[in-house]
DNA sequence: AAGTGCTCCAACCGCCAACAG
DNA sequence: GCTGTTGGCGGTTGGAGCACT
């Protein structure tokens, strides 16, 4: 048995709002307020519609203050950002626009910014290619053992092929993306994989430079890695790199919760991976490794740790760094 | 002019957390 | 602690308007 409706679905209007509608909405509650009961709401003052519906109305369209359209490139910049940052959570990055409504940058995003950075040219193509044409290995127990192949979340992959852009342009010779200099001699296999997975994305973001550096470094993934092998990206944005990989879906094929990695960032902890060492045992490739390979898998957070100051803790300073 | 496809966005839907009783 | 109600949120849809053939 589902849960009662907010509401009589037979009884209540639906579709576009009429000016008469708004009219008494906006003159009720600019005279006494919403009474804290948007679901009985519309019966004091007559309309045949839903609480939530009303609620909706007034937040994103009847509330003073609102701005419509127009979105400037300094507030494009903060949507793209913190979407890079902390994913879909548009009530999150509506409160960093005054005026801005949750569901005006969701449909922004949606319709217009998005096509602007990532281009339209084979963009679903290539994602869908990716979400759905790639199959993997299970075991009998229906366990996917393919941790190392490109099974990065669209959603983790979309954020991924922004941030490359972004940095791109921000700084070309900085950028770990675009400077073959930077790379290490071998490269760790959640590296292997997220440039894997760019392998299916838009052709002309991806550096092809990077993907033949990959491949020149063998297919196997035999996962006993040493500390020597993971030369640190001395002085590069490796922070961005492994906040790119917020997202990765853990061997039981469940993404990280995107309100995990807003505390984890907000924490202060890692950026993507796991610093207890249980945690990382969960990645089937890491199984084999000796714990001085293990322990060199907290470079990226170790790194990232002293990049930020002590102060950190905070959410505006980590609005302040992934803008910078 | 008519048909078709695409874009945009207002509004709806369903899930979940918080809260009150 | 349990249950029902409400608010809040993100994903999705429907349709109006526009562009193209």
């Amino acid at each position: 048995m589902g849960r009662a409706p907010c509401c009589d679905k037979a009884n209540v209007k639906k579709g576009p709002w009429s000016p008469e509608e708004d009219a008494k909405l906006k003159a009720y509650i600019d005279k006494y307020g919403t009474g804290g009961n948007w679901i009985a709401l519309p019966q004091k003052i007559g309309l045949k519609r839903c609480g939530k519906s009303c609620r909706l109305r007034w937040l994103n369209y009847l509330r003073p203050n609102i701005k419509h359209g127009g979105f400037s490139e300094e507030e494009d910049n903060i949507i793209c950002s913190l979407y890079i940052s902390i994913g879909s959570r548009w009530s999150v990055i509506a409160a960093q626009l005054p005026g801005r409504t949750d569901n005006d940058i969701k449909n922004y995003w949606n319709t217009k910014l998005k096509k602007k950075l990532l281009g339209r040219r084979k963009q679903s193509n290539n994602i869908n290619r990716l979400s759905a044409t790639q199959e993997y290995p299970k075991d009998p127990n229906g366990v996917d053992h393919n941790v190392c192949g490109p099974v990065l979340s669209n959603s983790a992959v979309e954020r991924l092929q922004l941030h490359m852009q972004l940095q791109t342009l921000q700084n070309p010779n900085l950028s770990f993306y675009t400077n073959p200099s930077l790379w290490p001699n071998k490269l760790h296999p959640l590296q292997e994989k997220m440039i894997k997975s760019l392998q299916f994305m838009n052709e002309s973001t991806y550096n092809p430079n990077l993907i033949q550096h990959v491949s020149q470094l063998g297919q196997g993934h035999n996962c006993n890695f040493h500390e020597k092998d993971y030369s640190p990206i001395t002085g590069l944005k490796i922070d961005e790199l492994a906040s790119s990989l917020n997202g990765l879906p853990s061997s039981d094929g469940m993404e990280h919760s995107v309100q995990a990695e807003l505390d984890d960032l907000v924490n202060n902890k890692t950026f993507g991976f796991p610093q207890q060492e249980d945690s990382i045992a969960e990645f089937d490739c890491f199984k084999d490794m000796d714990d001085g390979a293990k322990d060199s898998l907290v470079w990226w957070s170790n790194d990232l740790e002293s990049k930020l100051p002590a102060s950190s803790n905070s959410w505006d300073y980590l609005v302040g760094y992934s803008l910078q």
